[in-house]
DNA sequence: AATTTTTTTTAGACAAGTCTAAAAAAAATA
DNA sequence: TATTTTTTTTAGACTTGTCTAAAAAAAATT
């Protein structure tokens, strides 16, 4: 039941079930290309693989998706991703856009005792600090009652719990105008014209495009 | 300078490193093999790899040693995989006979601000939880100033720090009679024809024989 | 419906790391 | 020193994961 999977396969199976979660439905070999930075001829080679251990559904020309083995494989893959970028972030001194690759490479560490260790040293976190859910062990994520920032409408008051794009340039922006996790807002105004929002953030008062009013995860209790 | 290695290439660096250590001259590729239980003739291809990166000297027949620049890798993934076990055994609860498979996996995680802040975060320690001491940033070991405690006189008094023989079996023996790292001792007796010890232990007085006397370090002063 | 374009798969090749079996060199023994 | 034994290397093969180029299927366009 539990197989010893080369790292290779593992972020395949996780690149599978992230393009997955946004569309819905079976992937296509280039899609995980793409994701991956590989050609489709070696996905399609990879994809018989794991559909061989049965961890992905696999139907020529009809794309790809997870059993129920890969799906679990992968999230428990997710969940030390995410565990280890809250210890990063809490006790490291890393920065959150540094967090990513180092990430990538301990996700792949195998230790059952480990992942529950840290899991318990970090007291459950329940977010990444880039506010995506971490699944618990038994792979369930935190349901978040989230909506995007842009959707929020004049006068509500909310918190700032995560964040759609999460490329560096986007964080160092969140950085340089100092929109931090956990940062309370209330929206003060919406320019009907180009949907910018004013609002209170900590304190001060800063103006916002859509475009990254739309990047943004808010929600209103813990 | 730097290259990029594969886990394969530093673990071979790596037992070059400890058997050249304790016979201080060239290793033999049997020798590696047994150490990384694989065959020689992997072995020997192996190395005339490194030698091209110019990480080990290599003459056919005549064995192998490290260069500066493999000795240092070496010296480096040593530092990494004993920072992991202090962690381990600190913050998450291993005990010191589980950490070594966990280590050999996080010791390969590249990065140096990783390596460097979880050194700070630990405060520096200059020892693993077996006693053997930790390179800093430059590579320099803490120099022990130990003995081997069947060379200590009757009257004797000291501390346990290290052991030789870290085999899980050895650890459980420890574990088991309760001897611990860090403890006082101090020696009452000396079985002249066998070579036990009678000692002072944490207020007890137990017996041990040459065999395991001879397998534990001890020191004076911290 | 026929044709063109795009996507996906197959076929064959390559690099890394390993193995077995055989050959070559070194060490041990007679 | 000659011979036997042990150690080490070479040769050729296999696995994993990758690639390019060509073929096949599906989708889009006319």
């Amino acid at each position: 039941m539990k197989f010893d999977l080369s790292q290779t396969e593992e972020n395949y199976l996780k690149a599978i079930y992230s393009l997955f979660v946004v569309s819905n439905k079976a992937v296509s070999t280039n899609k995980i290309a793409e994701k991956l930075a590989t050609k489709a001829s070696s996905v399609t080679d990879m994809v018989k693989k794991l559909s061989e251990k049965e961890l992905v559904n696999y139907v020529k020309y009809q794309g790809v998706s997870l059993t129920e083995n890969g799906r679990e494989i992968a999230i428990h893959v997710i969940r030390k991703h995410r565990l280890w970028e809250v210890f990063l972030v809490r006790h490291l001194g890393f920065q959150w856009d540094e967090v990513h690759e180092v990430a990538e490479q301990l996700e792949h560490v195998k230790s059952v005792k480990l992942t529950n260790s840290l899991d318990a040293f970090l007291d459950f976190p329940r977010y990444d600090p880039h506010g995506d859910p971490i699944p618990d062990k038994e792979g369930n994520f935190a349901k978040r009652d989230v909506a995007v920032l842009s959707s929020l409408k004049i006068g509500q008051e909310s918190k700032i719990v995560g964040i759609k794009d999460s490329s560096s340039e986007f964080l160092k922006y969140l950085d340089k105008v100092e929109i931090k996790l956990g940062a309370a807002i209330k929206v003060l105004h919406k320019e009907s014209f180009d949907n910018s929002m004013m609002l209170w953030i900590d304190k001060k008062q800063i103006s916002i495009s859509q475009q990254i009013a739309s990047n943004l995860y808010v929600k209103q209790q813990d």
